[in-house]
DNA sequence: ATATATTGACTGACCAGCCAGTCAATAATT
DNA sequence: AATTATTGACTGGCTGGTCAGTCAATATAT
């Protein structure tokens, strides 16, 4: 019996095919995050993916269908990873904040996926399929992930407040500010976002929490 | 010697023009939020103002230009009661933040202005010149009006921390994130906006001054 | 040889910016 | 005070360029 029958094998058109599909969203992304939605040119797209305009048709509907493939394929590995974190639900409360801190600065802050968030601030508003989906796929994910654990850290007395289990948004504040201020700011004013970050996690966790760090 | 010679008195044609002026800017405010730069349509423009298309030529030199005064416009009242509050300072940090968060709530997040900021990060990349005004004339001056502040009220005891000295962009995370949930979550999730601000505030505050807030 | 994938010139809608013309408000003249 | 001349703010139809989407022709794989 055929282990993956099912599944056609990959022939050498196929490869071309998902070759060319990545090359085409990566170009696009490139493109819509250099130019935003609407000044954002097929053509240009077309020509940083080395294929010709028509081929992007067959691929996706439209300009706005693209737009949406890219939205959607660039958070994919970031949810994998968001995902497997969910799922070690008895992890200190400190240890959660670092490895979620350390996850955003390396996977999104560091590369080129930062600029997802302000694509979605920018263009969400006229495209509520994108913002649902992001709300449902990551940001309501990781509320719950960190409400749940705050509200569980607060239990076990590890956090003194239960601000945190109320309003998990106030721990995304500042990974906001941070994606933001690399985009607009930086150049008029440096910041040390790892320094920030920090700070911002001694905060959460309480002054108790915050000299236990340097034991 | 005649007293105001130089300064002729407004006459029905510059009142006038003045109206036309603030109808314009008011106009182009609302395209350019609902549509972004590119997408926004003067004509539109000028049909909202009650204006023909060529008036506006009469008031910026081309749609970039009037983009740039609706952005700078419209900060122009905030700017002002931000100014009056940095020179109060030897105000007690908590009263600060509490005037700070209701001079945002009322002024900026209960107000169309809510919207500038998701306009400032979504073509702020593409207008340097915004970022740049915007840098020095908001983000700088209430930075720098907070960590003073912050650095103050560590020094006299009132908080415990000295993060938001150092990393006075902690206090404003909760502000952007509550701009963005307004404009794109809220329909999928709402969050009592108040009752966040007053949290972050005593998280900022410290427990100790948490408690103090209900005697 | 057939089927399928890819190309890129072309079309038509769209829109920023232009500019020749209009007319109410003011100034000059009687 | 009444009449005429001048100004310049305002208008809106037009033009030239741009660009999303199409499709007949071509290339490539089976």
């Amino acid at each position: 019996m055929p282990v993956a029958a099912a599944a056609p094998l990959p022939t050498k058109r196929r490869q071309a095919s998902e070759a060319r599909r990545r090359a085409i969203l990566d170009a696009a992304f490139e493109i819509f995050i250099a130019e935003g939605f609407k000044a954002a040119r097929l053509d240009d797209i077309a020509k940083r993916a080395g294929v010709a305009k028509g081929t992007l048709y067959l691929f996706s509907r439209d300009k706005e269908d693209l737009f949406e493939l890219v939205a959607l394929d660039m958070v994919a590995p970031v949810l994998e990873r968001l995902t497997l974190l969910a799922q070690q639900t008895d992890l200190p409360f400190a240890a959660l904040l670092t490895g979620m801190f350390s996850l955003f600065e390396r996977e999104v802050l560091a590369t080129k996926r930062r600029e997802i968030f302000r694509l979605i601030i920018a263009e969400g508003a006229r495209f509520p399929t994108i913002a649902k989906f992001y709300h449902r796929e990551v940001i309501s994910r990781g509320l719950a992930l960190i409400g749940g654990a705050a509200g569980r850290a607060h239990a076990r007395g590890e956090i003194s407040s239960d601000a945190l289990a109320r309003y998990p948004q106030l721990l995304f504040g500042p990974l906001l500010i941070s994606v933001v201020w690399r985009s607009l700011f930086e150049p008029y004013q440096p910041l040390d976002i790892s320094g920030m970050l920090a700070a911002h996690r001694d905060m959460l966790l309480g002054p108790a929490a915050a000299k236990a760090r340097e034991p």
